[in-house]
DNA sequence: GCAATCTTCTTAGCTGGCTAATGAACCAGC
DNA sequence: GCTGGTTCATTAGCCAGCTAAGAAGATTGC
């Protein structure tokens, strides 16, 4: 098929990076969860209870926010997390469907935080802070063409 | 919190970097899908059906590895193709497990593969070809330590 | 030629993302 | 103070990834 080869050059450019971006995506969820699941957490429940660490108190709907996920995702989580006894749910004095989460004695274990760190630290071994700046760069220019062709 | 500031810089990039990692993808996944939903396909049939095309009467377990997903997650995709009718399952006669796979006439529809492109063109819009090169450089490097750190 | 092993596909069940819709409580305005 | 809209949490149901395990067919090896 005769095309361009500049543009054809630019359309295998993107079918890989794209690609490439969603089988990362899958690589580091399962890394994560293969190492984290002797400490019971996933890398979706890890994030939620560092999240929320941060700003104990907080209602369902807030934590769903600075997730940037939805609040039946996030109910799921929190049952679990809940069920295995990383946090609590509490309700609130003034206004009876809010309920504030707080961490458990468990939760608060340090152990997770610093597990973590060390493997964000492992996965970006060998890779210079400008390159991660560059990469950042992209990453958020493609958000903002997704955002912005939702807009259409 | 008084921390090596370079230290502390290096593990907020890093937080950066795999969270919008994660969230691109899930940005990424519905656009696709909200945009191809009237077609009848989501992301993941899209790519399935666009593989084969590339090699039509291939098996599963042979799609599934050109995927790089595993069989059982393809298993519910060609289900889903079979049924809304763009690909079919055929015995094939050497050997009564497999099953070869072949597009159906609305499989072929150039449609999907055009939109496919065209969304592709317009999510990378405005990215050099160079910075894209340089992403994906660090995107195999991370996939690479993740790699690593899964032998260990 | 039969037994053991391997392959292919399937089933079952987990996680985590989403939307749509519901119920209960809150709030605003009249 | 009632009515109507809004917000919070939940339920239900979809898609897509995974692992573990089973059934049936093929292959290998003795």
């Amino acid at each position: 098929m005769p095309r361009p080869p500049q543009s054809d050059s630019v359309d295998d450019q993107s079918h890989q990076i794209l690609d490439v971006i969603l089988h990362l995506m899958r690589d580091l969820r399962r890394c994560y969860d293969r190492r984290a699941r002797d400490m019971g957490l996933t890398l979706s429940r890890a994030k939620a209870l560092t999240t929320l660490a941060r700003n104990e108190g907080i209602t369902q709907t807030r934590l769903a926010a600075d997730l940037a996920i939805e609040a039946p995702t996030l109910k799921r989580q929190i049952d679990a997390l809940v069920a295995d006894g990383f946090i609590r749910r509490e309700p609130t004095q003034d206004d009876a469907r809010k309920n504030a989460l707080f961490l458990t004695d468990r939760g608060r274990d340090a152990a997770i935080v610093e597990f973590t760190m060390r493997l964000r630290r492992d996965l970006l071994e060998g890779i210079p802070r400008q390159d991660l700046d560059q990469v950042m760069r992209v990453l958020d220019q493609i958000t903002c063409n997704i955002h912005e062709l939702d807009r259409t």
